[in-house]
RNA sequence: GCGGGUAUAGCUCAGUUGGUUAGAGCGCUUGGUUGUGGUCCAAGAGGUCGUCGGUUCAAAUCCGACUACUCGCCCCA
């Protein structure tokens, strides 16, 4: 039995639960589209290199959560973990450094071997989009707003929260990075074992630790917003105002640091509380450093990712199926003309249901079992005729309508 | 990778201090005749009680391991 279920930390999507899935990265992409982001395709696998390089070798993606394996002609492949890395290396490979910027639009299943939990599985869908090649803060205001309409799109404006907060450019950044780490040292008998551990690899991420001693030293600890260079400091004060002017409602976490290292300036994380531990929905930033670090020409961006399991879990207004007619014959004569007649239906644009067998009593079981907003009836009578019955089965009222007219006569059902 | 909880029909759950053929609701199938669904009534199908092992005369019930799910930590979308 074991092998008849999906390997753990993967889902199957049944069609409830599809169209949920396929409405939030719709909704997602139409909005992304009216900011003028096009599409991008990558490959769900790269050379392991891809993003052992962007993501930095003591990440914990790279060194514990990539699904790397070899092909058959030897080389090192990993299952994307996350989609930066594809969309840079596309970038790159495809000579899109001609036609800065661009703006990408992706989607598609991730892979991470991760713990699984409630909205953190093994495979997971994220959408995202990037801006490449636009230095100011300007394309750190469309990412955000954009981002903000799709979740309000999906009827989440109100439930969640936007975190922001700046890193500073790469020298703001060394500078605070320093004074952080020295502040640190002198408090290590207090910290927590896994601040430890972050104290060596990624030091900033001890700021929004949760270890209640953690918290104790981090509240002196030197801010990053009194490192931050002229520059820097005025980057962040242009992102906001354009925030401000935009009325995207935003919160400055000063402890908002981002995981992987080619991250500069802009930070932000859209957060719900009502995911538990899973509460991160949207999040991203700038990354100046990383298209040059992959051996592209040097070229700023700036986007983000967000998890599609977790805004399906969220949607306020799940899409409903839709209903279809049911087309129901009586008669061998009949089930003749319902094969025509639904094809007629289709290709008119309606959703039609043809049932494969059964009497009438059957037949009307079903169409109502699919959900289906009128019976279409064809027995002796109506064929005499050359007219069809049409049942509304929400009011039951019935009336028959010639069966040439019958495309305008369903169009008030719509 | 670490810690806690859970695991009974397709779904949501009962199952008393271990004791014969394991139950309910929903769903499903069939019927309540001949061309009309949704409501109602009746009958029926469906479970090696997550898996493996142990304790016992006897295990869904107690113990252990494993697996999955779940809640935290970690990490992150």
């Amino acid at each position: 039995m074991a092998a008849l279920q999906p390997v753990r930390g993967t889902h199957d999507l049944l069609p409830d639960a599809a169209r949920v899935h396929r409405a939030v990265e719709d909704r997602a992409f139409d909005v992304a589209r009216r900011f003028g982001f096009g599409e991008i395709v990558t490959p769900i696998f790269e050379f392991t290199e891809v993003f052992k390089r962007t993501l930095g070798d003591t990440s914990d993606i790279v060194t514990k959560e990539m699904y790397t394996f070899e092909d058959r002609g030897g080389e090192s492949l990993t299952l994307r973990p996350e989609g930066t890395a594809a969309i840079v290396r596309a970038f790159i490979s495809g000579g899109l450094a001609q036609s800065v910027p661009v703006k990408a639009f992706y989607r598609g299943p991730m892979f991470r071997y991760e713990r699984p939990q409630k909205g953190r599985l093994r495979q997971f869908h994220q959408v995202g989009i990037e801006i490449l090649g636009v230095e100011g803060p300007a394309a750190d205001i469309e990412v955000i707003t954009c981002g903000y309409h799709i979740l309000e799109a999906l009827g989440l404006g109100g439930t969640v929260t936007v975190e922001l907060n700046t890193l500073g450019d790469l020298d703001s950044r060394a500078v605070y990075r320093e004074a952080l780490v020295a502040y640190l040292q002198g408090h290590k008998d207090k910290l927590s074992e896994d601040s430890l551990a972050r104290l060596e690899r990624n030091p900033m991420r001890i700021l929004d630790s949760k270890d209640e001693g953690d918290r104790a030293v981090v509240a002196d600890a030197p801010v990053l917003a009194d490192h931050l260079n002229d520059a820097s400091r005025d980057f962040f004060a242009r992102v906001r105002e354009g925030l401000a002017a935009l009325n995207i409602p935003v919160e400055i976490s000063p402890r908002l640091v981002r995981g992987l290292d080619y991250y500069t300036h802009t930070a932000f994380e859209f957060t719900t509380t009502q995911l538990g531990a899973q509460g991160t929905v949207l999040a991203g930033g700038r990354y100046d450093g990383l298209v040059k670090q992959m051996g592209g020409p040097p070229t700023p961006g700036v986007g983000w990712a967000a998890g599609v399991e977790r805004l399906s879990m969220l949607l306020a207004d799940p899409p409903p199926a839709p209903r279809p007619f049911a087309v129901i014959p009586a008669g061998a004569e009949a089930e003749a003309l319902a094969l025509t007649l639904t094809d007629r239906l289709r290709r008119a644009g309606h959703v039609v249901d043809l049932g494969y067998g059964g009497n009438m009593g059957k037949r009307m079981k079903r169409a109502n079992k699919v959900g289906a907003r009128a019976a279409i009836i064809l027995g002796d009578e109506e064929l005499a005729a050359g007219e069809a019955t049409v049942r509304d089965l929400d009011s039951g009222e019935q009336a028959r309508v010639p069966l040439d007219a019958l495309e305008g006569a369903l169009d008030r059902f719509r």
